[in-house]
DNA sequence: ATCCAGGAAGTCG
DNA sequence: CGACTTCATGGA
């Protein structure tokens, strides 16, 4: 990846292997918004601003070690992509979505955020998360909050979380920051993917693909393959369509594209996505 | 009005 | 174990 850091800013020249809509509006992260011609980024409580300026995207923030994680700078998704065109339908999903990266997030945020987004649209996942912030998160600037710290939420009562207007998802979410609270984030990060992944099933409101929906965007684990409705769609439109559960559905692409399933999961998610019914051929 | 959205939990067999 | 139902909300 052709990139530099500066004090407050990273430059990229790479443009192929990082698209800002590409990257934030494929699914994997929902505090973001654009402000005229720049993309506004969030996580946790940090800040960063995208925008292409002489076939360059410039990222300003304060903190740029941590973006430069937080975008996973340092994978080549040139080789990635390579790889995966060997494939020729892959060839032509991944033309949809050549700048996506799959992003390092805050690991407690995505927890919180994909129990939200469960049997849910994306515009709305954004609103619930952004009343969430805005209610319990520290002010960064003028209509910029953080995201509020695990200590907070769990202060709060059952009525607040229904407040959100999260639906059923209310009560999980007042449950599962609890339960979050004893547990202790660190333990779960460092067990092996399917340890975690047993572990992460057992909290309120994560069931086996809001799992592998943390493990991807929190935990950086690319052995899993997320199942939601529209790769559902993928599975029977363009792959075999002889399975019915979504977990087998999931095992079946997992053993399929091994250690390269998160990349191709999000690949195709997006193409599907962004094109309908109409993705391919 | 009915269906759908990055599904999970509860129940029943 | 697997299948089947219920669960809020809001846009299309």
């Amino acid at each position: 990846m052709d990139y530099q850091k500066q004090k407050d800013k990273i430059i990229i020249r790479n443009t192929k292997d990082f698209d800002p809509k590409d990257i934030l509006e494929c699914g994997q992260i929902f505090r973001y918004f654009k402000c005229g011609d720049s993309y506004i980024v969030q996580s946790t409580n940090k800040l960063a601003k995208i925008t292409k300026i002489n076939n360059c995207f410039v990222i300003e923030t304060k903190d740029v070690d941590y973006f430069e994680n937080f975008f996973d700078l340092k994978t080549d998704y040139t080789n990635i992509k390579k790889v995966l065109e060997r494939d020729d339908f892959l060839s032509q999903v991944i033309k949809k979505g050549e700048g996506i990266r799959i992003l390092k997030n805050d690991f407690y945020e995505v927890v919180i955020s994909f129990v939200i987004s469960a049997n849910n649209n994306i515009a709305r996942i954004k609103q619930i998360i952004e009343r969430l912030c805005v209610s319990c998160g520290e002010r960064i600037e003028n209509n910029i909050y953080a995201f509020p710290k695990l200590e907070k939420l769990c202060e709060k009562d059952l009525n607040f979380f229904n407040s959100l207007k999260a639906g059923y998802r209310g009560k999980y979410l007042y449950k599962l920051v609890k339960e979050l609270q004893v547990l202790g984030l660190d333990k779960l990060k460092n067990l092996d993917t399917k340890s975690c992944r047993r572990e992460l099933i057992k909290l309120s409101g994560v069931g086996p693909k809001v799992a592998d929906c943390i493990l991807l965007f929190g935990l950086g684990r690319k052995d899993v393959f997320p199942v939601d409705t529209w790769i559902e769609k993928v599975y029977h439109r363009y792959y075999e369509s002889g399975l019915k559960n979504r977990c087998k559905i999931s095992e079946y692409f997992v053993e399929k594209y091994g250690d390269y399933s998160g990349y191709v999961q999000q690949y195709l998610f997006y193409a599907q996505r962004e094109l309908k019914d109409n993705m391919i051929v």
